[in-house]
DNA sequence: TGCATAATAGTACGGTCGTTCGATTAAATT
DNA sequence: AATTTAATCGAACGACCGTACTATTATGCA
């Protein structure tokens, strides 16, 4: 019972990289297989089918995301440090997926007219993140980080705007500076959605860089 | 030679529907044979391989793209007006596509690590969009219309990510007010870049909503 | 060490894919 | 109307797909 839980942990790591490369709906189990240097039986025996493994591998891929990006940023200040935080550690985790791929992003495009298991997992998970998204532009606007007038949801469109034009550059276009591009943007709608009054915005870096 | 020209027309239409749901991947001979109540075989031979077919819907699909967004626009003034226009045009037509699909979004996540002619292809088209939207801009700079700081690049980059944006929210997340919340963002992208000295911007509308 | 059980391999099936090729029907030309 | 040429069909091929089933090997436990 031990052997079996460690293969499978290993197939859904080579699982998520070529489902990262070549999408969800590109991933196949006779690939997987030769990757693992197994037969495609005994790679399928560990799932129940193969509706079953991508969704594994999205939920592999959510954990991560949430690991690398979310839970990190809650040790920042709420408000508009927490946003800066989140943003900044979006971007980096983007930028690692510029050679290999992201899977919200191409799934997005992959299932946005596909009903299904996968589509209703995928909606979830990318929902569960601008919602967090929200709740952190939000708070920045109720403690005065940010304009009374501030839209959060507003915040949060043009925030992904930022990261799926980042992807969408940098990795189909291959455009050099693109990193610094979706940089740029966030620090003008910053500027754009700011209290000027806040003490918060008095430090003249307005985006901190994350550590490591 | 008449009558074979006139359905391989009526065929490329039914591809580019078919291509702009499930993508130029999902794209099949056997479905579109299905759709066009012909044989497999009867399809395949106006095109010399699939990949040939998968091109000339591309083509198909800039055509129209050129001829609804683009060439209209040069009837409105040099710098902002047009600029302004562009992005109205672009967004009215991905509006229309949050029903159908945009090709040159999905194929973007499709071919973004798969070499060969349809990527080339399809990279060379959004270079084009592009470039069109960043000669405008740099005309709007230039003419005064905007700040003298303005980086038209940087510009684009923005407007095409409250067009993707768009298209996810809209077409994947089925969010609504989604298309508001894109001209909300052209808005605050112009407030954040425009020369308050400029005459084009005493006018209280700042975006002309076009007719149609 | 022997045994139960888990893990993997091997093989095969039905389906769909793009593509080829020869036969057949429709259209255009003289 | 006859003949050439274009357009379409039908069947088949090899490749790959997910999946089911049975055999074989490796593992964990008494």
């Amino acid at each position: 019972m031990r052997k079996g839980e460690l293969t499978r942990a290993a197939i859904l790591d080579v699982a998520l990289g070529l489902a990262s490369r070549d999408g969800l709906e590109g991933l196949t189990i006779g690939l997987l297989a030769d990757r693992m240097n197994m037969s495609k039986s005994g790679v399928f025996a560990h799932f129940g089918s193969r509706e079953d493994l991508q969704i594994e591998v999205l939920k592999l891929y959510h954990q991560q995301f949430e690991q690398e990006v979310f839970y990190p940023s809650l040790n920042e200040a709420r408000g508009l440090p927490r946003l800066q935080d989140m943003f900044s550690r979006w971007i980096k985790r983007v930028t690692v997926e510029i050679a290999s791929g992201c899977i919200y992003i191409s799934g997005a495009a992959e299932y946005d007219d596909r009903p299904g298991a996968i589509r209703e997992e995928l909606v979830g998970m990318v929902l569960t993140w601008q919602e967090a998204l929200f709740r952190c532009a939000k708070q920045a606007a109720e403690m005065g980080h940010l304009g009374a007038d501030t839209d959060p949801q507003q915040m949060v469109f043009e925030m992904y705007g930022l990261i799926l034009a980042l992807h969408h550059d940098a990795r189909f276009i291959k455009r050099a500076g693109s990193v610094d591009r979706a940089y740029a943007g966030f620090e003008r709608l910053l500027q754009s959605y700011r209290n000027p009054e806040s003490p918060v915005f008095q430090s003249h870096t307005v985006l901190k860089a994350v550590p490591g």
